[in-house]
DNA sequence: GCCGAAG
DNA sequence: CTTCGGCAACGCAAG
DNA sequence: CTTGCG
């Protein structure tokens, strides 16, 4: 269970407030005599840290039963709880000493217990706080209490606990339900992290060249003034948009300088660095200082024109964003100065310092992750099904109302869903409802409502042509969906206006509304999130209604959400790429296709580029069906770097070559299915093709809502043949790695991590 | 850990 | 929504 | 030397 990102102190009751240890965060499972210390990464920390295990092992022999605690691994300094600093030399060490003891060098640590998940044979992780608390304290009492474990410390008093946080310069406190139960492995809201955050302004001394995919450049590099010296402290490269990269870039490369500005030794950094004239100045925002003066996990927050960069000295007291307490505004930080200046966030005009606290807050809760987040239970909750769902019935415990079988629709039930649809667009005022048989309703409004602009020779498209053409489509589309998860992109005012993604099924649905529970990730059965399932005919006209566009379904189909039933490999073009070389590349993955005895459909990505899909034999694993992706795709890109490449960064790929995505094989990813529309000028359509079609003179813009339709009644359905022949990749894993080798060999490289 | 880019 | 990848920092270990 | 870890 990982904290959320708190925007402010928690109102109300039903909170308890424990402090954000600074350490390395462990779930100690001891049995019998044996112990782990598992980290998030789920690695045993218990030889690195035997007194810790041993304590633990004491304290599971002493109450005789096997334990589950959920901690943190503190250093200790003098007695009193330390920094991650006062870790890091012994976090990787194999022993600390011969007889497996720490000696007198090593800084002393201690895990301080906050949460028990099972206590003998009591599993306590769906009890509230409260429960789980009071078997804690039951487990590890204060007067039995030895150096290597000690109880969490906890509190009713949140404000009263941040402002010791301060004072004590701790990274900030955890503010906790006390009626939630435990979320294994997930982040989650019912634990809210109020970081004690600083941030001043800095004089930019240099900047570093950028990385790969990166533009303009890596980092700056930071000093403030002591005397008349510069001194460095560190550098900073988060935190910029690719606008700002630029803006700030062009600024520096206008004041160059021979040598580094700072005092003492010029700083060594990773990437060559460059060096300025020291008379820029940023608001940087940082988590702490570290013991040799750098700057820990700095974020650029803007250009500060209005400070004199001589006045640039290190803040003892640095202005911190405070969380607004109850009866208390938040401190406004940039009080000593004008507000930096920065652009205006997406959602409103204010300016980064005023206001620094609500950055990352509000909007960006959910993408406060990292690779170091993964949880130790969620790395060994990999191999278990994850796929649990369990229909949900709209109202009541009855049966689900249901619409037909999944993937199947009459003639007559479509056809009197367009007449129906035209008429309530244009006579009915663009609002009406729905009958399509078995008693089925849908309520749809807005018809008449424009989504696509008019394309040079044609007309607008609205609302209600879209649903005209998903209806008539059905019969072909419906199968292609049925039991799949369907991803949401909603267009609510059309294609030129903003857009948003949707997961999880948007409030109460409509009766007939295809809705389970399907786990998000690898979590077990209570992360688990309603979804919509594609397959009948309301539920398809349903996420039209919201306002979809595109049809983008999962990979797999409820029931067996471990293993996908194809994989893509998608075909998209840079923006100075023809589609003649679009066609050029997918003839090359045909070939390396066919040399590799695989089979593939072929279908226009309704955008500017191509997909190639391989149906896969019921079974096969997730990372099997990325990996084939990628060996071909990988093969190709080698084989012809100046057209194809495999980089995924946009920025970093020529614009002339076309991409060679494999990576759209990913749980939570989803490419626009077949017969999808698209959110593009002219409405085109994911239309399939055979692989005969592939012509120089091949146009995926003539692929529309208006002109698909009619495509397919001439053609029938090219798509449900090309898929009936399934590739069983057993045999080419095992063909690859004796024969011809991985083309580069990184496929089985591990993912980087945070 | 942080963030922005991308689908 | 979700994932990816670039950025910081630092001491140590493994290849 | 680079890379991975926390």
């Amino acid at each position: 269970m990982l904290a959320a990102v708190g925007p402010a102190m928690p109102r109300g009751s039903g909170w308890t407030f424990e402090p954000k240890y600074d350490g390395i965060r462990v779930l100690a499972v001891a049995s019998g005599r044996d112990v782990l210390l598992l980290s998030r990464n789920g690695n045993d920390k218990s030889a690195q840290f035997p007194e810790i295990a041993d304590a633990v092992r004491a304290l599971a022999i002493r109450r005789a039963r096997p334990l589950v605690i959920d901690g943190e691994i503190v250093g200790l300094r003098q007695g009193r709880l330390g920094r991650f600093q006062d870790l890091q030399g012994r976090i990787h060490r194999r022993a600390t000493t011969h007889d497996g003891h720490p000696d007198e060098d090593t800084t002393p640590a201690t895990l301080v217990a906050f949460d028990l998940l099972t206590d003998d044979d009591v599993v306590l992780v769906h009890e509230p706080w409260t429960t789980r608390r009071r078997h804690l304290e039951a487990l590890i009492r204060t007067d039995e209490q030895v150096p290597a474990l000690r109880l969490g410390e906890t509190s009713a008093d949140g404000t009263a606990m941040l402002a010791a946080a301060r004072r004590q310069q701790w990274e900030g406190v955890i503010a906790k339900r006390t009626d939630a139960a435990y979320e294994m492995g997930q982040r989650s809201h019912a634990w809210l992290k109020l970081k004690v955050e600083h941030e001043q302004e800095f004089v930019v001394g240099g900047y570093t060249d950028p990385r790969r995919g990166r533009p303009f450049f890596g980092a700056l590099l930071l000093g403030h003034y002591v005397g008349t010296d510069l001194v460095y402290a560190g550098s900073c490269g988060g935190g910029f948009t690719d606008d700002e990269l630029r803006a700030v870039f062009h600024r520096l490369r206008a004041i160059p300088r021979q040598h580094a500005p700072f005092a003492g030794a010029p700083p060594r950094t990773r990437e060559r660095a460059h060096w300025v004239t020291p008379q820029l100045v940023v608001q940087v925002r940082f988590n702490e200082w570290t013991a040799d003066g750098k700057l820990r996990q700095p974020i650029y927050l803007g250009l500060r024109d209005d400070v004199d960069p001589r006045q640039v000295h290190r803040e003892t007291e640095s202005i911190q964003p405070t969380v607004a307490a109850p009866g208390a505004p938040s401190l406004p930080s940039g009080a000593t100065g004008p507000p930096v200046t920065r652009r205006a966030p997406r959602t409103e005009s204010r300016p980064a310092a005023a206001r620094p606290s609500d950055r990352g807050a509000s909007d960006r809760g959910a993408s406060d992750r990292g690779a170091s987040d993964r949880s130790a239970s969620n790395r060994s909750d990999a191999r278990t099904p994850r796929g649990v769902r369990r229909p949900i019935s709209p109202r009541g415990d009855g049966p689900r109302l249901m619409c037909g079988k999944p993937g199947r629709v009459s003639r007559a039930v479509v056809s009197g869903a367009v007449d129906q649809l035209d008429w309530i667009e244009h006579e009915g005022g663009g609002e009406g409802m729905l009958a399509l048989g078995a008693g089925c309703t849908l309520a749809v409004s807005r018809l008449g409502k424009v989504f696509f602009p008019a394309v040079p020779g044609g007309r607008p498209l609205t609302k209600g042509d879209l649903f005209r053409y998903y209806a008539s489509i059905a019969p072909y589309l419906l199968p292609t969906i049925a039991d799949r998860p369907l991803v949401l992109r909603r267009f609510p005012n059309g294609i030129t206006r903003p857009a948003f993604y949707q997961q999880r099924v948007p409030g109460p649905a409509p009766r007939g509304v295809r809705i389970e529970r399907v786990a998000a990730g690898k979590g077990p059965e209570s992360t688990a999130e309603p979804r919509l399932i594609g397959g009948d005919l309301v539920t398809l006209l349903y996420i039209v209604q919201l306002g979809a566009v595109s049809v983008d379904p999962w990979h797999a189909r409820v029931g067996s959400l471990d293993t996908p039933d194809y994989t893509i490999i998608d075909l998209d073009p840079g923006p100075r790429a023809t589609f003649r070389r679009v066609i050029d590349v997918a003839r090359w993955v045909k070939e390396e296709l066919d040399s590799r005895g695989l089979v593939a459909a072929l279908k226009t990505s309704g955008a500017t580029g191509l997909h190639v899909v391989l149906p896969l034999v019921s079974g096969t694993p997730e990372d099997a069906a990325r990996l084939v992706a990628e060996i071909v795709a990988t093969a190709v890109a080698e084989r012809h770097p100046r057209d194809a490449t495999v980089t995924r960064s946009v920025r970093a790929r020529g614009a002339a070559t076309v991409y060679v995505d494999y990576l759209q094989n990913i749980r939570g990813k989803t490419v626009a299915g077949v017969y999808s529309a698209r959110a593009r000028p002219g409405a085109t359509v994911s239309t399939p093709l055979d692989w005969a079609e592939l012509r120089d003179d091949l146009d995926p813009a003539a692929f529309t809502i208006e002109t698909v339709p009619e495509r397919v009644q001439r053609l029938g359905d090219l798509w449900a043949p090309a898929m009936r022949h399934r590739n069983d990749l057993a045999t080419l894993v095992d063909s690859t790695s004796a024969g011809h080798g991985h083309p580069s060999g990184h496929a089985h490289s591990p993912r980087r991590s945070a």
